[in-house]
DNA sequence: GATGAATGAGGGTTCATTCAT
DNA sequence: TATGAATGAACCCTCATTCAT
């Protein structure tokens, strides 16, 4: 087959504009519009997800027409990464530092667990999550990105954490400290049960969250 | 019928023959065929998405014409919608009996972890789950087919068993009782990970279940 | 910035399907689609030149539906280049047998210039030429087929038919034979010509054809 | 006005300004900043034809704002057209005066061939010429002009020198005459080789054209 | 029934043109 | 005057669905 050189242009190459020369005309107007554009992105690919999202109607629903979007992402792909990467990046550092502060260990729990319900349950953090368990096969990148930036992150705050609460012998067995996940799970099945089976069976998740406490640390309440 | 909230753009009208007129040219034949176009949804949806999933790719795949798949399903909707509820009806089943075995419920909890560790996690059916997480939001009625049929019977069966662990003294608490989702959290936490994480972090699901185990009934063993 | 191995799908992989299984259903029916379409596509290219071509256009023209050309070409730039290919490698093989007869080579010439005018000019032949010297650089890769199977082999057997000229004593120099674009310069240009100015100054080319022969040489006749 | 055939998106309402209401804020940088948009054009439109130049591109090649453009040039299309005439203007009058030198024929040529050299082939004027030729068909009015401009008025000078030459005897017919293109063909060939098959097969376009005259004149050398 | 060529609505992306600053 | 962000019409290409064979 004959190929060229040719006519196909810009790949990646051209880069939505970060910043205008003397600063750019509009100072953070430009912030603003890039803010409503991920929020309405947001709200488009957790409700059709990536592949079925329009960004027509993501445009529509920024109040902004559909090739502005390109001013601010260079693509869909890129925006949907760019929206899951501003959004989660600020918990991790808030979780980082509730988990480290030196309370009793169930006392430590329960902040991240309300931080949990407030930050990213009560939020549209959740549909983010969610984004993430539904797309991230298929964005390989963005795994990583999230496994290195948020997961390896929080597993390892979680272990310095139990690690103490070990020694304190505040704990009953170093199960979760060798599988932090068994703490998380019940937040992750809370957030999948809301977006999936909340209509047919509303489910109490702050009992759900002391309840899971509860079997880690024995009954009991450090608030 | 199963009906969804995603757009349709052809009509409804024509529905896939379910029988041939006079008996159906092919007995079993057809049964084949049918699971054949599904074993290739499976891969093709779980690998893609719904949305991003090609109908070519799935009749490639099951070795048939694209036109074919429209005798078999009415369209690529009810396809999918039919690919969950064929591969999830069966385990409930067994995953009911499992739970009402007269066995120490530790070792019931064993078995029904086994069960899970090689009849979902090990096979394809663990796909099926990530995708009723994935796609779930969009397909209403079959988050609703999916609760009914299988999580309403699970929460039943497990309720069940932990009422009889309960009076027989066999566990710590009625946590898991009240939510058992609790006792589930760690399996679904299994199958997200392995889809998202394998690569940069392997888990090992058997060590982690057991742990899961210990946490719910005190370290031993009822094998 | 985040990449990923998804989503974009085919390539350049997937090809225009080349043949059907057992032969296809429509054995040439095929084939004249394929002709209709290209038909259709010279026009369009022709008259608007390949960027601004439109294959809805194209489409229309040929009594098709848009998506139809993709089943014959990959995408537009296929289609344009074989466009050129299939249009231009017919003539080079009459022409070749043209310029090797045994003739006086004023009378070659003069069937060579028949043939110019009656299989290039008077067919949209001329127009596909003038389509390779507007975007042949913007096609690098057609530019060199065009060289290697047409131009080459148009000097190749000018030089052969000139050298045995030269050793007749027919021409007056070895002028031509060392470039044989002068041969071709008049021809060239009455194509240009009558795209661009036929309207304001028609060109009798034949005449024009005779007057160039003439100076090559020497007046008269061979028919 | 120069009018096309080509499509109009928005209203040619509104033109660009040609003197600034009170004598215009700046006397000659507003003929700089017009020439360096011109010599950017060219550089896009040669390198991409008409339609896939972006005035993006040319912009930031002028090292203005894509907005700046347009108090300029009414539209890409004017752009375009202004370009064209204002390259090709000036070298018509050095050609006539070159072709009057009372002079051998000969030598008249010789010069005129080493002008062609100079001042078209070896500059960017050369593009400009494909330019017409690739785009001349689309815009019917750029080749009017172009025709009485350039070549009508080339043809006149042409025709004068050569009725001189016949009278005095230094031509061998009359043939160039008639047809003045048999002149300039090997130019224009030249111009197109090499923007196709230079770097497949260089041209020495100075023998060339000596090989042309020499056909014409019969060898010799007037220098 | 089975096929796969054909259809055509749809969506991502581009870019000439406008206009508030 | 100059800027460049914003606009939105267009256009290439995809793919679910249909239908003649």
């Amino acid at each position: 087959m004959i190929e060229t050189a040719t006519v196909k242009r810009r790949g990646k190459g051209r880069r939505a504009r970060q910043a205008g020369p003397r600063g750019g005309p509009a100072p953070e107007r430009r912030a603003e519009r890039r803010k409503a554009i991920l929020a309405a992105a947001l709200q488009e690919f957790s409700a059709r997800g990536f592949a079925a999202a329009r960004l027509d109607d993501v445009a529509v629903r920024a109040g902004i027409a559909k090739g502005t979007i390109y001013l601010y992402f260079q693509d869909k792909e890129a925006l949907f990464q760019d929206l899951i990467r501003s959004e989660m990046g600020p918990v991790v550092g808030t979780l980082e530092s509730a988990l480290s502060l030196d309370l009793p260990t169930r006392a430590v729990a329960e902040r991240a667990a309300e931080l949990f319900l407030r930050e990213i349950l009560g939020t549209s953090r959740k549909d983010i999550i969610r984004l993430i368990i539904s797309e991230g096969p298929r964005f390989p990148k963005l795994a990583e990105f999230y496994y290195h930036e948020v997961v390896a992150r929080g597993i390892a705050a979680v272990r310095a954490l139990l690690a103490r609460a070990l020694e304190r012998g505040e704990l009953r067995s170093d199960a979760i400290s060798r599988f932090p996940q068994l703490l998380v799970a019940p937040g992750i099945v809370a957030i999948i049960w809301k977006s999936l089976f909340e209509s047919h069976a509303p489910l109490d998740v702050h009992a759900l969250m002391r309840a899971h406490l509860d079997l880690l640390f024995g009954e009991g309440n450090a608030k």
